[in-house]
RNA sequence: GCCCGAGUGGUCCAUUGGUAGGAUGUUGCAUUUUCAAUGCAAUGGAGCGGGUUCGAUUCCCGCCUCGGGUACCA
C-alpha cells in the first residue's frame, strides 16, 4: 500500500477496523485559515493525551476544503507551532501514514465516488438551487418568523436521472443529502450523555459544493471512516451539526465514532474567545516566551482536573490521570494573568543552565540577532548601545506614557486616530500582502491604506511607529514592524488605541 | 425566532444529601536599600423560584443568564 494514494483507502486495515476493538484512533482537523489558534491547541491535548492513555494513534488532518480561505502558508505555521508544543502526531501530511493523503484537498476522488455511492442509494440528491433563490428563501423565512429556517428541499423530489443528465450537461449543482423528515437522531456523547435532536430540526445539508469540493461535514465523515477514527474529540460548537454526521454514518452503513464535545475557551467576558479581545495565535505565546509544557499544563487545567489540590501537572501526569469523569463540559474562560502566573513559576523553577539555553533559543536565536544588528549597526556607536537600542523588539507592553502627546495629530481629532488604527488592525487581518507580516508587504499595504482612507502616509507611519516601539525615533517602519513580529505589533497597536481612548486630555 | 449545550469565590478547577477546598486575582503584614521573588494573613462563592427531604449547592420541575448552531466556513 503506497503511503499516500488516495486510491483506496477503504481497503486499508485500520479503515476496517472496528472501533470496539483494539487501541483508539483520534485526530484534530484544523482548518489551515488562519494564525495557529489556541483552540486547536487545546482540543489537540486532550486527543493527543486520550491516545496516549490508551496507546493509540493521533493523527493530523487538514481540512482545507475552503479553496477560498485555506493557504500553504497557514498549514504550515499550524504544524510548526503544534511541534513546537510537543503534541506530535503519529500520521500526517508532513510524516505519512496508512491513511493518507492527510490533506482534505488531495482526497477530492474519494469524497466524488462516496457522494456517487449516496446518490445511487437514494440518501443524496444534486440541488440546481441559485445563490439567489437560497438568499431569498433565508430573507422570506426571517421575515415570516416562522422558527423554521434552513433548505425548503426544492430539488428533492426531482427525477435523479433527470437530475444526473441536467448535471453531465453542465449545469452548475451542489449535492444535498436527504436528511429524514420524522423521528429523531441521538448523540451519544461521552461527556454530556444522549443529546436528542428531531430529524425535522434538519435541513438537506449540502455536502458536495459546485467547485467539486466536499463540505466538511461529508470530508470528516468519509475520512473519520476511512482512517478508521474510533473516538472525535473536538468542540462544542460542532454538537448541532453531528445529528447530520451520524445520520451519513448511517446512510453509508458505517458505525459512527464515539463523540466528545469539550466546552469552547471564552474571553473575560464569556464571548468565544477570539482576537478581537485575546491573543489567540499561538505564534504570540510562542514569541513572547511562554514555555510550551505550562502553556500545555494551563490548558489542560482548562477542564481537567487530577485531584482537588494539583493542577501543576506535566503531559505524562496528564496522561497517567487522564479520565473522562475527570473532564468538565463547561466553556472555560481563558484567563492570561493565571497563565503568566504559571509561566513565572515554570521559570523559576529552572537553573540557569536551562533558562539560558531557552533564552538563546526562543530569545536570541543568531537569526533574529543578525536581523536585529542590522539595524542597528548604523545607528549605534559603541557595541554596548546594541541591547539599548533594540530593546522595544522584546517583551509585550512598551510605556507609551513619554510620547502620549506625540499621538496629537493636527486638524485629526482623537476618535479620527483611535479610528484609523482600529481600522488598520483590523485590514491587516484580512490583507493578503499584510498577513504575512514582510516590511515589503506591510509597506505596500500601508501605502494603499493611506490613500484609500485618505490619510497623508506621514500621519499614519508616525502613529504606528509610537504605538508599536513607544518611540518617536526607529529603524524603518516596516522593518520594525517586521522584525517585532506580527503578534507582538498587533498586541501594542491594540493596547496603544486603549491607552489613548482612556487618555484625560487631548 | 427555532434547536442544542453549560451554570460552585472575579477567573480555573475540586468536593458533598448534613451550609464548601486548592490555584489564580485583589488587599495587608514580614523580609528586601528598592523592586521582584519568598513567607504569613485577609478578602471573596453554589444564578433565581418552586418541589422532594429532618436537611439540597448536590435529586426533580420551571425560569433566567451565558455560549454554540441555524452557510456551497470549518
Amino acid at each position: 500500500m503506497t503511503v499516500d494514494g488516495p486510491q483506496s483507502p477503504e481497503q486499508s486495515s485500520v479503515g476496517a477496523k472496528s472501533k470496539g476493538s483494539g487501541p483508539p484512533r483520534v485526530r484534530i482537523a484544523p482548518s489551515p485559515t488562519g494564525d495557529p489558534h489556541v483552540g486547536t491547541a487545546y482540543i489537540g491535548l486532550f486527543n493527543y493525551v486520550f491516545a496516549r492513555k490508551h496507546g493509540g494513534q493521533f493523527i493530523l488532518r487538514i481540512e482545507d476544503t475552503d479553496q477560498v480561505r485555506s493557504s500553504a502558508s497557514s498549514e504550515q505555521a499550524i504544524l510548526s507551532a503544534l511541534r513546537w508544543l510537543g503534541l506530535d502526531w503519529d500520521e500526517g501530511p508532513d510524516v505519512g501514514g496508512p491513511c493518507g493523503p492527510y490533506r482534505q484537498s488531495e482526497r477530492l476522488e474519494l469524497y466524488k465516488r462516496e457522494v456517487e455511492v449516496l446518490i445511487d442509494k437514494g440518501a443524496a440528491y444534486r440541488c440546481f438551487c441559485t445563490k439567489e433563490r437560497l438568499d431569498a428563501l433565508r430573507e422570506q423565512q426571517r421575515a415570516a418568523k416562522t422558527g423554521r429556517f434552513g433548505y425548503d428541499r426544492h430539488c428533492r423530489e426531482l427525477d435523479p436521472a433527470e437530475a444526473r443528465a441536467r448535471a453531465e450537461a453542465g449545469e452548475p449543482h451542489v449535492v444535498r443529502m436527504k436528511m429524514p423528515t420524522t423521528g429523531e437522531t441521538i448523540v451519544p456523547d461521552g461527556l454530556r450523555g444522549n443529546i436528542h435532536r428531531d430529524n425535522a430540526e434538519s435541513d438537506d445539508q449540502v455536502i458536495l459544493k459546485s467547485d467539486g469540493f466536499p463540505t466538511y461535514h461529508l470530508a470528516n465523515v468519509v475520512d473519520d471512516h476511512h482512517m478508521g477514527i474510533t473516538h472525535v474529540i473536538r468542540g462544542e460548537e460542532w454538537i448541532s451539526s453531528t445529528p447530520k454526521h451520524i445520520v451519513l454514518y448511517d446512510m453509508f452503513g458505517w458505525e459512527a465514532p464515539q463523540f466528545y464535545h469539550l466546552g469552547l475557551l471564552r474571553n473575560q467576558d464569556k464571548s468565544k474567545l477570539s482576537k478581537r479581545k485575546n491573543p489567540v495565535s499561538l505564534d504570540y505565546y510562542r514569541d513572547l516566551g511562554y514555555l510550551p509544557e505550562t502553556l500545555l499544563n494551563f490548558l489542560g487545567t482548562l477542564g481537567f482536573s487530577i485531584a482537588s489540590d494539583q493542577e501543576r501537572f506535566g503531559l505524562d501526569e496528564m496522561i497517567e490521570h487522564f479520565d473522562w469523569s475527570r473532564v468538565s463540559a463547561g466553556g472555560p474562560v481563558f484567563d492570561q494573568q493565571k497563565l503568566e502566573a504559571f509561566n513565572a513559576d515554570d521559570i523559576r523553577a529552572l537553573s540557569i543552565d536551562e533558562l539560558y539555553a531557552r533564552v538563546k533559543d526562543r530569545v536570541l536565536d543568531e537569526a533574529r540577532v543578525k536581523a536585529l544588528l542590522a539595524q542597528a549597526q548604523p545607528r549605534i556607536n559603541l557595541l554596548d548601545e546594541f541591547i539599548p537600542y533594540v530593546s522595544f523588539f522584546f517583551g509585550g507592553s512598551v510605556d507609551y506614557t513619554p510620547v502620549l502627546a506625540k499621538f496629537r495629530i493636527k486638524k485629526r481629532t482623537r476618535a479620527e486616530v483611535t479610528g484609523i488604527l482600529k481600522v488598520y488592525l483590523d485590514e491587516i487581518e484580512r490583507d493578503e500582502r499584510a498577513r504575512a507580516f514582510t516590511a515589503e508587504g506591510l509597506e505596500a499595504f500601508s501605502r494603499e491604506f493611506c490613500q484609500r482612507h485618505e490619510w497623508k502616509a506621514r500621519e499614519v507611519f508616525a502613529l504606528l511607529r509610537l504605538a508599536t516601539t513607544g518611540r518617536t525615533a526607529a529603524p524603518s517602519l516596516f522593518d520594525t514592524m517586521a522584525l517585532c513580529g506580527k503578534d507582538r505589533t498587533r498586541r501594542r497597536i491594540r493596547e496603544a488605541i486603549v491607552t489613548l481612548d482612556r487618555g484625560e486630555s487631548w
